[in-house]
Parts: C-alpha cells; structure tokens; sequence
DNA sequence: AATACAATACAACTAAAATACAAATTTACA
DNA sequence: TGTAAATTTGTATTTTAGTTGTATTGTATT
C-alpha cells in the first residue's frame, strides 16, 4: 500500500478544529494557549502557531495579542457539506450514509436521453433511480442512464456499493464528467422521494461522465434536498 | 512487472494516478517522496519526476520545492473559477461587459448583515447594488456589504472599476472566500432588473470574503440570470 | 543521430524544532 | 488605585533534516 500524510501543522490544524466543535465551544471562548497546545500534541510551538494561523484564515478563531486565542462567534460552515468531487459525495464525517435503489431497469431510451449518451436508436440503457440517505434521512436523489453495451453484468448489488468503483475495477479509466448546475422546482415524486414539505426551489445537477477515449457511459441527474443539502464553495485567492 | 507498449514514464504515471484514486487521497495530502516513488516502482528518480510532471499538468498533483508533492483539491475548485471569474470569462466570450451601479449608501446594517460580517452595533457599512452586463444585456445582480472603517474612501468611480483590484491596492490581503449557493425563487424587484419574463427559480450566491488575518470584509448576494448564464461544470478523475 | 532511461551530484527550498526576546494583556499585590 | 510581575501572543533567528529542482554524464535501443 501506500502512504500519503497531510503535513503536521495540517494534522495539528485538524484537531484542534475538532476539538472545538466536539467541546462545542461557544462565541468567545478562549483555547487553550500555545505553549499547551504545543505540550498537548507534542509539537513545538511553531507548529502550533501555523496550525492555529490555518484556523484563523478560515474564521474559526482569533486570537488577541497578550490575551490569548479565542472562538469565534460567527463560526463559518466549514466544509461539513462541502460539494466533494465525483463519487464521495458524503464524507466519512457522515453519519450512517446509506443507499435505496428505488428502480433498476433496462429499457429503451428517450430520445433525449440517446442523444445524451450518443447511442443508437437500437441501445438499450440501465435506468437507475437511487436514493441516498444520511442518518436514515433522504438527502440525495439520482436518476442514472447507462448503456447496456458497456456494462453488460450490471447489478444492484453492485449499485449498492460505489458505482465509480466498479467501474474502476472492470478497467475502464473514468476521466471527466461535464455538467450543468440547475435550480429548479421539484415535482411532486421528487417531493415525496425527498420528503420535502413545501415547493421551494432546489438544485438538480445534470451529467455526463466520460472515459479517457471520449466515450459517455453515463448521463445522470442529481437532485439535492434543499434545505439538508446546500452547497459550500471555498475558494482561495 | 512493466509492460513494453507505453513509455515507462507513462505507466509510472498511471500507477501513481491509480494509487491516488485507490487510496482516496484527499486534498493536500502528501504522496510519497520521488526517491522512495523511484524504489517502489524501482525506477530512476528521473523517470519518477517525468510522470510527476505528466500528473502536474493534468492538475492531479501539485509539488512545493522543498516540501513535497501533494493531491490538489482541483476537483471542486475549477467550478469555483467559473463562478467567480464572471468577467474574465465573459469578456472573453461575450462582448462589452459593463457595470452599472443602482445604489451606492452608506448605512446602518441589519442585525443579519452584522452578523455576516462579525461587526458590532454602531458600525455603519456600504450597501452597493450593482448590475453587470454583457452586450447591454443584465446577466448578474450583486448586493454587496463592505464594513465602512474598512474602506473609508470607497466611491463610485472605485466600484465601476474592479472592486478586488482597489482593495489589493489599499494594502490589504484577500484571503478566502466562503461562498452558499441556494436556489431561490426571484423578487418581483429582482425579477425587473434582471429582464426575466417568467417567475422560474434562480441561482443566489451568498458569501463572506475575509482577508488573510480573518477579517471579513465584505458579505454579498449574487444574483444570476437563470437562463443567460448557466453553470457548467468540469470535473476530472 | 535521436530518444528513453539511469546514475549522480549539488543547489534551492521547506518543515519543524529550538531558542530568545518583544509587545500586549491580565493578574497579583502593595 | 497603581504598579510590577506573570502570562500570552507576536517576531526573529538559527539549526537540522528532508524534498524538489537542475544539470551533467552514461547507456542502451531504435
């Protein structure tokens, strides 16, 4: 295997951020000072000193020259729910992530959908409709479109766990997907799906992943519950 | 163990690509050192440092003289260039892009705007409402706070201009910025200034942006145009 | 002759620790 | 109430080890 590490002023950065959300310290709440910060993980007070600056950046904390470092009020929703990349979209920081899958089928496509995945009129396509859930609750709804050609041995079992990695594993090389950010107004399935109460507008992420030759092998949408689910961007300067 | 088809310095490559991916390597985390890279695959160092570059310029990786060579968040951040470079992007495609500012006070924030920017009761901020414009045509609606002892000589003129580009002049060092996106449904008021015919949800995004000590200097609202400007998406494996 | 790869040496840079001291704030005590 | 001492963050410097960057030379293969 192999081992990939995050730098020590990061790893110190990390605890203590933890730390504070697990004391679930409130506005003005003084940390505990360099010198035993520095004792408590067994680092030199520099590295405390960078990992507390990281912290500071992104408005966690601040502290006062001669006082000491304190909580911030106005705690910043930091990257809890943050937008991940392709597959992980619930981090290990969830709890209970699960997935349903509502419908799992093959049949002929829509014309739209044809077009999307640039198949021929006589393809036939997998639809997928999964739910994914956190804590038991719906947060995530995804309608999925793959073509029967490419994955002929396709089964819920193996939707149940990481599509992208079995995918992987047939030896296809995953490269980009290309989408298209909407708000729009849910149905009425898609409100009963997600167990929302009230038509407010929400996000559907509509997709096309591709392999390294060029070729689409999936068109997806993803519907993301609105209030559970926002997106957090951080973006550096 | 290598096979005789690729260079060796591509197969290196895609070994440490498929070891990132396998290891769910997370943004910034370190990957192994050249040296040690050059005896796990037993190769030269050389040809280590010639795939690195291969993963370097896919936007895989990224290496710190000195320090080490690490996995780049890339995946979400590429989005978030193409939500902030509004006008880099649309000057390139779309012609004459333009500002007009609607209102330009200064005044007494509300206790949410306050909040936003961690300020305290009697501290006055600019409220700045600005419309941005490509071919004459509105396409982005912004309101912006700026706390006013920040920016005590902020002025029209400044705002027609670039308002980042004044800020970096006046010394200061942007930082971060925190950013929401949520669906929303337009105000009759937004609806108006936008041109839009229909009342069909948007995109809003809210955001703090801080300077390097934490500070935050500015909360705004983004307003964009549900169907002149769309939000695409790339994201690589 | 050109290309791909290896081997080696060294330069430039970084992380982290250790240390010392300055500056601001708090605390203790007269 | 003042004032000095203690505490805490801010800044600077030095050292050590480790990592990437670069240049050069050698060696097969085509």
């Amino acid at each position: 295997m192999w081992e990939t590490t995050l730098p020590l002023y990061q790893q110190v950065a990390n605890k203590i951020k933890t730390d504070i959300i697990a004391n679930d310290a409130r506005d003005g709440e003084a940390i505990p000072t360099e010198t035993k910060l520095a004792e408590m993980y067994e680092v030199s007070r520099v590295t405390v000193r960078r990992a507390v600056k990281i912290l500071i950046e992104e408005g966690l904390i601040y502290s006062v020259h001669g006082s000491g470092t304190y909580v911030s009020g106005k705690k910043i929703e930091h990257d809890i729910y943050k937008l991940q990349g392709f597959t992980e979209e619930m981090s290990g920081l969830h709890n209970n992530p699960s997935n349903e899958i509502l419908e799992f089928q093959l049949t002929v496509p829509s014309e739209s959908v044809r077009e999307y995945l640039n198949i021929g009129e006589n393809q036939k396509v997998y639809y997928v409709k999964r739910l994914r859930l956190a804590d038991g609750q719906p947060l995530i709804l995804e309608e999925s479109y793959l073509p029967f050609e490419l994955f002929p041995d396709l089964s819920v079992d193996v939707l149940k766990q990481s599509k992208y990695e079995f995918i992987d594993q047939k030896g296809f090389n995953i490269s980009k997907r290309y989408a298209d950010l909407k708000p729009i107004l849910p149905s009425d399935e898609l409100m009963a799906q997600l167990h929302l109460e009230t038509k407010d507008p929400m996000l559907c992420l509509e997709a096309c992943a591709t392999f390294d030759d060029g070729t689409i092998f999936e068109y997806s949408k993803v519907y993301y519950h609105p209030i559970k689910y926002t997106f957090k961007l951080v973006s550096e300067k």
